[in-house]
DNA sequence: GCTTAAACGGAAGATATCGTCCGCTTAAGT
DNA sequence: ACTTAAGCGGACGATATCTTCCGTTTAAGC
């Protein structure tokens, strides 16, 4: 569940200074070796356990404890990750990698072997039900302040949406007025599985089809009155 | 956004113990008079500014800073909430009868406006929007431990939301193969106001046009293979 | 095998938060 | 107005958690 996540974000730790390119000139002092081995283990044992920890107790988990759970001292944590929002900016960081992979994989998929937008669409959010566990978005009541690099992923995704979108308008089996941005609020949701809901994946990929369904051209249109706050 | 809230629960705090039957026996000191005015005042502004704090900062915001949002001290909530817990836990309650208020209602306004099922199952997720802030369900990532009667009225809301479906079904507007679970969990979605989606309103009433949509007896029919763990 | 710098672990000091305690204040009966 | 008990506030001792620091261990190059 864990397995296939280190890949999608290699060469981010190391290519960090545009390249070794240093004559040797003053002053100076860059990165001569890559990080040891044992180090990189460490780094991703310890994401990996930050991302179980947090879903399992919340964003509050104490350092000691995803220390504890990676096998590692709470020493090496801090090597790593300088502060506790370092550690959960890079987990964040790593989902919204995972998502765009998924969206990336379906938006070619699609290209590729001609079917209707639409499946492309509904692929994307079954790839986040799957990854699930390792979607973890501390956003929700954490530290909301995504980094930098992390805001930069985002766009990605939205951008790869808007482009599977457009492709269903186009071989149109999906309607014109929804945007990637609701896509990215249902696929949202599907991070969270609902502690106390029974049979998740199944009741997941049930929304996911009805949702599908619903993005047909030929379903009834959308209401164009605004939700009032409070009708009595 | 918070006013109409307190009525909904009114009744609970004070009804505890079957009601003041008390001849006068022995040793049992029950409660004399009901709970002073300003005391159900505190108590009501301290949940409502725990709502709050908890939606901005999460669900590890310090009791004090609770407090001081509340305008009491920390002695103050201590008095009506035993233990952090306890406050939490009253928080998701006041969220689930909201939210069967909600369900009850669409139900109603169903029975007496003959108008389609589906309808008012849109009604009911308009509404779970509309109480957007005031929907705190502190189960993400925090104590997922319902108590006795959170659960109870979790349960109601099932039951209404079953009723509705099975209204719609009945009356040809709704696809028999959805179930009140997967209401919940799209409802839980749309309690979560994603803070980087802009326009969240708008978007929201989107996604759930396009969910009833799919919600039509008409539209493809649902997929049954299972979701694949992940093929390559 | 030896050297060296990087990495590790976990104790410890600094903070932050919790939940209690108790003297003062105030609503509500008489 | 007076009495009384419920309610209030916030200082305080007890923990819990964060982050730093440094002696020890280990991978990697020679």
């Amino acid at each position: 569940m864990i397995g296939g996540v280190a890949e999608v974000e290699s060469g981010e730790t190391a290519g960090e200074d545009g390249g070794p390119s240093n004559g040797g000139p003053p002053g100076e002092k860059v990165r001569q070796r890559g990080p040891r081995r044992d180090a990189a283990d460490n780094r991703d044992r310890v994401l990996d356990a930050a991302a179980t920890a947090v879903r399992r107790e919340g964003i509050a988990v104490p350092m000691a404890t995803i220390a504890a759970d990676a096998g590692v001292g709470v020493g090496t944590v801090y090597r790593h990750f300088p502060c506790r929002e370092a550690l959960l900016n890079a987990l964040t960081h790593r989902s919204f990698e995972l998502v765009l992979a998924a969206a990336t994989r379906a938006a070619e998929a699609n290209a590729d072997a001609g079917e209707p937008g639409v499946e492309a669409v509904r692929r994307f959010l079954d790839r986040t039900v799957e990854h699930g566990g390792d979607l973890v978005m501390p956003m929700r009541g954490g530290p909301p302040a995504l980094d930098e690099r992390t805001v930069a992923v985002q766009s990605a995704v939205h951008a790869q949406l808007r482009a599977l979108l457009q492709a269903g308008v186009r071989d149109g089996s999906i309607r014109a007025d929804v945007t990637a941005g609701d896509l990215v609020i249902f696929g949202a949701l599907l991070t969270e599985r609902l502690p106390h809901v029974a049979d998740w994946n199944t009741a997941a990929r049930r929304v996911i089809d009805v949702y599908a369904a619903g993005l047909a051209p030929t379903a009834p249109p959308l209401r164009s009155t605004p939700v009032v706050p409070s009708p009595s």
